[in-house]
Parts: C-alpha cells; sequence; structure tokens
DNA sequence: AATTCCAGAGAACAGTTGTTAACTGGGTGT
DNA sequence: ACACCCAGTTAACAACTGTTCTCTGGAATT
C-alpha cells in the first residue's frame, strides 16, 4: 500500500511543499486574498506556470494550507483541553503548552487566525469545518470527565466550542507579543490562565 | 465653535464618506491588504488621483475605517455587557441585540473581525487600541455591580477582555449565518446564551 | 472685483498581475 | 529500446496597479 512513490513524483511534492512554505512565509505581511501566484514562484524559484501543476489558484493553495497549519495545532488544542479541566497548575501548564507552540510554529498560528475571518470564502469554510471537528474531539475528552456528568451532549459542545476560541484568542495574543518584552508575555499567561480558571469554574457550577 | 464648515469643505468630507463606504462595500469579499486604490474609486466614480486628496494610502483608509465600525460597535457592546451580568433573560435579551447589531451593521462587523488579525499592521494596531478602551469601559461596567465586591482591578480587567472577545465571536457567527436557515440563527443565539450564562457562573463563584 | 486656494480631472509612467499556448527533457511503463 | 507521460520552462497577451505631473474651475479670501 504504501507505495514507495518514484523519484518523479516526490520531486512533485517537494515543489509542492516548497510552494506551500513560501506562501507561509510571504503571509507574514498579508492576507490570502492579496497573495500573488507569481509571488509565491518567484520565492521558491520557479516559472509561473508551474504553480498550475499543484494548484488551480491561490485559493486552492490556501485550502491546502488550512489542512497543514491546522494539522500541529490539532495535538495543541487537544492536550491544552485534556490538561485544563482540573487543577490550578494543570491550567498554568496547558497555558504554557500554548505559548510553545505559537513559539515553535507562528507562521501557522497566523495563517490561522487571520484566515478564519478573512476575504477568502472557501478557506473560511475548511477552516471553519476543521475547527468544528476540533471541538467534537475536546467535547469527547470533555465527556470523559468526572465534572460532566449530568450534562447534555449540547451543553458539552458549547463549552468545547467555547474552550476552543479562548484557545485560539490566546494563541493570537502570543503571537502578537512574540517580540515584545518578556514581561508582556507573562502577562498574558497570566490573564489567559484566569481565564480558563474561571470558565472551570463556572462549568462546576453549571448544574445548580 | 462648531464653525458651518463651508460647501467647499463639506463636499470634501462627501467624498470622503463615499470612498470609505465603497471601501466597506468591496471589502464583503476580500482583505483590505488586496484592496486597490483604484477599485475604490471607480466605485465611487471619481479619478484614482482624488484618492489621495483624502488619504495617503489604502492602509490609511483602513485605520479611518476603524473608527467608523468600532464607533458603532461601541455602544452595542456597552449595552450588551450591562446587561448580561445578571438574570437569564437579560442574558438572551443581551444576545438578541447583538444579532440585532450585525444585521443593521453587517459591514462593520466584517470589517472588525476580518481586520482584528488581518495583513496591515496599522490597522490591527487601531482595532487592538480600540478594544483594549472598550475592555476599560467594560470593566469599569462590571465594577459598579455588587458581585465585583471583593474583585482586584485586574480581575475585573481580564472578565472584561473575555466577554469583549466573546461578543466579537459571537457577532461573527451571526454575520456568517446572514443568509443562512433562521434555525441556524436560532440554534447559534442559544450557544451564546448559555456561553455568557456559564461564564456568568464563573464570575459569581470566583472568590470561593 | 481681483486673487489665491485646492478638490478633483486627465494623461502618462513603469511595473505588476493571471492565464494561454507551445515546447523541453528526463522519468516511466511496455 | 521504445514511445509515452508530465513537471517545469519560455514567451507573449491584455489588463491592471500605484504614483507623478500638469491642468482646471469654482469656492474662499482679500
Amino acid at each position: 500500500m504504501s507505495h514507495t512513490l518514484g523519484i518523479r513524483q516526490a520531486q512533485k511534492q517537494k515543489t509542492r511543499q516548497a510552494l506551500l512554505e513560501a506562501a507561509l512565509g510571504l503571509l507574514e505581511e498579508q492576507s490570502l486574498s492579496s497573495l500573488g501566484l507569481r509571488e509565491v514562484t518567484r520565492a521558491v524559484g520557479v516559472a509561473p506556470t508551474a504553480f498550475y501543476r499543484h494548484f488551480r489558484s491561490t485559493a486552492d493553495l490556501g485550502v491546502a494550507l488550512v489542512e497543514e497549519a491546522l494539522g500541529s495545532l490539532h495535538a495543541m488544542i487537544r492536550t491544552t483541553v485534556t490538561a485544563a479541566d482540573t487543577g490550578d497548575e494543570r491550567i498554568a501548564r496547558a497555558v504554557q503548552l500554548i505559548a510553545g507552540h505559537v513559539a515553535a510554529y507562528p507562521a501557522h498560528v497566523r495563517f490561522i487566525a487571520r484566515e478564519r475571518h478573512g476575504g477568502v470564502q472557501p478557506v473560511r469554510e475548511a477552516i471553519r469545518d476543521q475547527l468544528v471537528r476540533f471541538a467534537e474531539e475536546v467535547r469527547d475528552e470533555l465527556a470523559k470527565d468526572a465534572v460532566s456528568e449530568g450534562w447534555s451532549d449540547a451543553d458539552l459542545l458549547m463549552l468545547a466550542h467555547l474552550y476552543v476560541d479562548q484557545m485560539l484568542v490566546t494563541a493570537s495574543l502570543f503571537l502578537e507579543s512574540l517580540d515584545a518584552p518578556q514581561e508582556e508575555q507573562e502577562r498574558i499567561r497570566q490573564v489567559a490562565t484566569r481565564q480558563l480558571r474561571l470558565i472551570g469554574i463556572g462549568r462546576r457550577h453549571w448544574l445548580d
């Protein structure tokens, strides 16, 4: 099944990956809707027309980037939430996890935060769909918890979305503070921690 | 003081306003970083060079749009939060208020949601600054409440930011559902209501 | 009534864009 | 060894972009 793909398809995927990474880099200081096809190929060092061998348009490339970027966020969100339900020190650890991920993959986080509400419809939809799936996973994780006894499925999902959104907001704040004084990052860390704690408290008293 | 500005400056402000509104319309299906100067003037019906009489660049126009768009959000956020602290039916009313505002000024909401993390730095900063000021107002409003006794100023501000962010998330969801079946809007309304309720519960038990 | 001012028009600039077409040359299956 | 395939190239296209300079006509000032 895992057929060793020939040196031809290998080279193609290599170029494709180069296009994706070049685009991600160029998107640091602009949005996808202003990203030019030629701009990307120029950054990679291939002819403009080579672009069409991989993507129909830059919007198409954007959809591909969603998979790439959210694939890395996937692990973060899961581990974050599963750790965030209980004690305070575990919440703090979860926030630290977010900060670490932002520092490791800033371009991914930036892309998702920017294009989630961006000007390219197919990309918005792709991100929305993926985030819904994330929220469902988080809900399943929350359901395993003892605190979730007596909760309806819908309410667990609404809490899951609250967590996911809060995580993205926090990630975006960390991103903007990447080259700011460390005391600023510390401040963000503390606020995010307390916001998660407050949500956790609301969760524990939901069924009163 | 309120000098009746001559028919000259009046005409200028009229054109300026036309440029702003045309831009807001064009931004329905793209981001600011891809908005062209000529595109805007063409929509208004003036020469491209007339643009420079009002704005240095499209980024400059974007900053001006922030004032315009957040001016209308201003009232909404305040009334929403001041109503959201207590009983359930008041929370529901607050959510309905958000939905109404989104229906009344969809372009404003879209612009803020899109450009908050968009590709134009000065605009991002302008939005961030305004949202900080909003959060401070919300904090002052929260402080007046009986539930806030014993709260530190920092904690009130962190709750205020939580409310503001939650409001923007909800507004963006309503926006995307503008031409969706009404049952979808109803679903969003219900989830948002419960999320605000959960935050409110967390707030009441914060000092345990 | 004469003069200054200035929002907007007009024309032209070099540079960019997406897309089409025909071509090249090395990997691939027979 | 052969013929096919196809990722990437080259060249050219009309259309578009931001920006500069010069000009105009009516409002504003004196």
